[in-house]
DNA sequence: TTGCTCACG
DNA sequence: GACGTACGTGAGCAAA
């Protein structure tokens, strides 16, 4: 602890910009991640460094006799109030440094050094004020900061120190840098303004004429009342400073200037909330100092902290152990094996309290709910479980209305739902604690609907990070991503199955209804499973040059994905029963017909009895067996008999389409529709395709069908309520266009950039035919190529997809080939690329891992194949996500109420007011179009095309 | 649970 | 010369 001290011309205080300090050591110095659980403590270490060197160095000469630590309090500060422009722009801190804060302020408080902040102040004006004040009493000032904005403080007795660059900066220093003295720095700073933090300033006046300014009049108020009262002149300056066009910027932005001033002044008489005496310095003490640097797991600076304070005081069991290893280890799984027994339930609100100061201390929290269903926009909360660390979980049941230790109302005990939300809440809103999630995007939802229903307001996680999402970002393609998957293979555990607590089939119960302690060991298990998959993945993000893809366009994508899926769509019931009716009414015309044709009643949806009567019964040519064995009698079998002119074939496909809209569609959607809200909620899984894509799920709206007159009808039941329109905006041949870019094939290129009809350009090119008047069945040829390409073209495939012999098929490949020499060699690459690294990439960086891409036979084509196919239906996902991770802040920037309900892989849904349609397809091509910027530059524009109308079929 | 079939990009 | 064969999904049904 800081003892009191009175202050004299003898005393020497060091003030440490401490907020200044993290955000600069966090950027300079080489991220380092605990070595236990991956929690990043790279800035912790640093600061911890500088503060022992400090207080160590020092000594004996120039040593310090008053020390303090200040941090900022808050972001918001009385600045703000002054202008709203003013660091307006600044962006969130890092997610790797978040966590570090509270850690640094118990860093200071553990090297026996006060932390000091205050509510709506910097830490720059807490640190003008106590130099101030150290000045008064005649004692000398270092400011252990690097920061320009506390130049302005320097005077004979207060200098700066920048320890990252050992330099020391005195009078002499600023006037190097600004051309003023210290004392006119302010004045300097309020004409150049400062971009990083948003300080207007006076357009088109820089440091250097901005000092040249000041020299010459004096002050900031000098030279504005000066260029007030003489009117910009061209002909006549006034003085040779002013040129016209400067003058002008100075009358007219000489408010903004003034304000200027006010922002980068810094407030000397900011109230002080401890006394400058009580920072009086005095040896740390070890039994508070080494339990933080061992939980901290810095090894190096333990042992040298024992080493010069210690002289023989105990040496702690990590310090003692292995000398000189230290926590830039790479980080391991805790090996700590998982004990279901540790953990805890949680009743009493002081107990939840006591979690929420650890989580505070600690920065990040694996964070797991259970509801009474799987569908999040609907489930109701369960309970909430929690880790801080290794087998350190607890579940809050919060929901459970049976069995366990019966209340007199037949519930168990638990806390109250709404005090409960109440203490969670600003753990689960603080920016200075990371939560973990295991598929967060359900949670989040879950969180959503039971702040509105109980507190009534939202409860809005974040920051999160998503250990699915991390596995899948490192490991697409080589297995599934869901918790048990992930537990079995990193840590060789089976968690607790959901069915072993519910049960399962008819006997499965709902989450609340299994008993507290149950729910218990089931739940805290998954929080503290999932933090140990972040302690172990998260760091290989970065390890593995996949952070940026993580950090830009598969995190960002959790909350946009949330929104989505919560804002549903609308469907109308009755269209859709309409269309079951009458689809009902024609499959048994087509029932009928098909029993008379076979001579008896069978199950029309068995495709084995149908299978028995075609080739078995009535002895049609040509059947085929699938590789089970049994017939086939797929569309494209039925297709070939129907073709031959037999009836019953035709009508099976009859009945079959019909079958498929009713029971998948016309049946099921109705169901499906949220009765709070009205609306179809999906749920889209962000991890679903190994490629990037989304997939769709309960229901699945990427696969409504648009491709038949019957099937349109459905996509007609998808409306806008009332004064809204529907607008679908889709990219135009997006792969295309990406393997023209990928595989930089010119003629490819040449097309798009012309805007020409592409597949009548293949044609052309390959069957030497004029676009003019082309036969449609050639461009259709050429279509199906194209798209073959896409896919990893085979001659059999291709023959098959045309309905041509194989041999013409592949004459046709041959050809393209001939003509477009860039696509074989891109697809050579693709394949050879596999093979070497056992990946392929997208455009912006997503690895999609390959199997069998080295092995033999078939396994090896297929992947081959893959290798073709992904990087382009990859990057086609990365664009579409990064046009989505965009579209929420461009739609507010523009004032848009329009809500993205729906992506369907190369289409975006919005719903939008129909005064603002026009309005909201512009942003929306544009954001579409330009989503690759800034970081990459297509060699062929991206297309988007968009249209907005009642009925999702008419927008299409 | 598996395989077949078929809806979508 | 034979092997399979266009890429990526999800859902409903039958059959085991």
């Amino acid at each position: 602890m800081p003892v009191t001290r009175e202050l004299n011309e003898d005393s020497h205080v060091m003030l440490v910009d401490a907020s200044g300090y993290i955000f600069r050591a966090f950027h300079a110095l080489p991220p380092l991640t605990r070595k236990s659980d991956g929690l990043p403590v790279g800035a912790v270490s640093g600061f911890c460094n500088m503060l022992f060197k400090l207080l160590e160095d020092t000594k004996g000469k120039d040593e310090a006799t008053h020390f303090a630590c200040i941090f900022d309090a808050s972001s918001k500060t009385f600045r703000n109030d002054l202008d709203a422009r003013y660091k307006a722009q600044r962006p969130p801190a890092p997610e790797d440094l978040v966590p570090q804060f509270p850690l640094v302020r118990r860093a200071a408080i553990a090297f026996g050094t006060p932390a000091i902040e205050l509510e709506n102040y910097e830490a720059d004006d807490l640190i003008a004020a106590y130099a101030r004040i150290a000045e008064e009493k005649g004692a000398r000032v270092t400011i252990i900061s690097s920061d320009k904005d506390l130049m302005q403080l320097v005077t004979d007795k207060v200098s700066m120190l920048d320890t990252m660059k050992d330099r020391h900066l005195s009078f002499d220093a600023v006037m190097d840098k600004f051309g003023v003295a210290p004392d006119r720095v302010t004045h300097v700073q309020a004409l150049a303004g400062d971009s990083v933090d948003n300080v207007p300033g006076v357009p088109g006046i820089g440091l250097k004429t901005a000092a040249q300014l000041i020299n010459a009049f004096g002050d900031l108020e000098g030279l504005l009342k000066f260029s007030s009262e003489h009117a910009p002149d061209k002909k006549n300056k006034p003085h040779e400073l002013l040129t016209f066009k400067r003058h002008e910027n100075l009358y007219q932005y000489a408010d903004d200037a003034r304000i200027s001033h006010k922002l980068v002044t810094l407030d000397v008489h900011t109230p002080v909330p401890v006394a400058i005496e009580e920072f009086g310095v005095c040896e740390p003490k070890l039994e508070e100092l080494v339990p933080f640097l061992d939980e901290m797991e810095f090894r190096t600076i333990t042992r040298r902290v024992q080493e010069k304070i210690g002289n023989g005081a105990a040496p702690t069991a990590s310090a003692a152990s292995e000398g000189g290893v230290d926590a830039s280890m790479p980080v391991a799984a805790s090996a700590e094996a998982i004990d279901a027994s540790k953990y805890v339930t949680v009743i009493a609100p002081e107990d939840l309290r006591e979690w929420m100061a650890r989580a505070s201390a600690v920065g990040v929290i694996g964070v797991d709910t259970e509801t009474d269903g799987l569908d999040s926009v609907a489930a109701n909360l369960v309970g909430v479980s929690l880790a801080l660390g290794p087998n350190d979980a607890c579940y809050i049941p919060l929901g459970h209305t049976g069995d366990g230790d019966l209340l007199g109302d037949g519930r168990p005990e638990q806390m109250d739902m709404k005090l409960a939300l109440e203490i969670l809440k600003p753990m689960l809103e603080d920016p200075s604690i990371l939560k973990v999630g295991q598929n967060f995007k359900y949670d989040i939802n879950v969180f959503y609907r039971a702040g509105m229903e109980v507190l009534g307001a939202p409860i809005l996680p974040s920051p999160v990070d998503d250990t699915m999402l991390i596995s899948a970002t490192l490991e697409a393609g080589l297995h599934g991503h869901g918790m048990d998957a992930l537990a079995e293979l990193h840590f060789n555990h089976k968690p607790i199955a959901f069915k072993d607590v519910a049960g399962t089939g008819k006997k499965q119960i709902t989450f609340d209804k299994v008993s507290v302690g149950e729910a218990t060991k089931y739940a805290a298990e998954d929080a503290d499973v999932t933090l140990r998959l972040w302690a172990l993945l998260k760091p290989r993000l970065s390890a593995e040059g996949m952070a940026t893809l993580y950090e830009t366009i598969e995190r960002p994508m959790v909350p946009v994905v949330a929104q989505m899926e919560r804002a549903g769509i609308f469907v109308e019931r009755e269209t859709l029963s309409r269309l079951s009716g009458d689809f009902a009414q024609r499959m048994a015309q087509y029932e009928a017909e098909a029993f008379e044709l076979a001579g008896r009643e069978f199950n029309m949806g068995s495709p084995k009895q149908i299978g028995e009567i075609l080739f078995g019964e009535m002895e049609l040519p040509g059947g085929k067996k699938t590789k089970t064995g049994a017939w086939a009698t797929g569309a494209d079998a039925l297709e070939d008999l129907a073709a031959e002119g037999y009836e019953f074939p035709k009508a099976l496909l009859g009945w079959r389409s019909l079958s498929k809209l009713k029971s998948t569609y016309t049946d099921a959607l109705g169901e499906c529709i949220n009765p709070q809200t009205g609306r179809v909620h999906t749920s889209f899984n962000l991890v679903g395709a190994q490629t990037g894509r989304l997939s769709s799920s309960d229901p699945n709206l990427q696969n409504i069908p648009i491709r038949t007159e019957e099937g349109r009808k459905i996509r007609a039941a998808f409306v806008a309520q009332e004064g809204n329109v529907l607008i679908a905006a889709d990219y135009s041949q997006i792969e295309l266009r990406l393997l023209a870019h990928i595989g930089n094939i010119d003629s490819l290129k040449d097309a798009f950039n012309n805007d020409l009809d592409i597949h009548a350009m293949t044609a052309s090119e390959m069957f030497g035919v004029p676009i003019e008047g082309m036969d449609p069945m050639i461009r259709r040829k050429a279509k199906a190529i194209n798209f073959g390409i896409i896919y990893g073209i085979s001659a059999f495939g291709l023959a098959r997809q045309l309905g041509i012999p194989r041999g013409e098929a592949s004459e046709y490949i041959k050809a393209y080939n001939a003509k477009f020499p860039g696509i074989l060699k891109y697809m050579d690459e693709m394949k050879a690329f596999a093979r070497e690294k056992g990946y392929v990439e997208t455009a912006f960086g997503r690895r999609i891992w390959m199997k069998g891409i080295n092995g033999k036979g078939p396994e090896r084509g297929f992947a081959e194949r893959q290798a073709i196919n992904a990087p382009l239906q990859g990057s086609a996902a990365d664009i579409i996500k990064r046009a989505m991770v965009k579209m929420p802040a461009a739609l507010e920037k523009s004032g848009l109420q329009a809500k993205m309900l729906l992506q369907v892989h190369d289409e975006l849904i919005f719903e939008a007011p129909k005064a603002e349609a026009e309005k909201t397809i512009k942003l929306v091509k544009k954001i579409m179009e330009t989503a690759t910027f800034p970081v990459m530059d297509l060699s062929v524009p991206l297309l988007v095309e968009a249209e907005a109308a009642h009925s999702w079929n008419e927008a299409h």
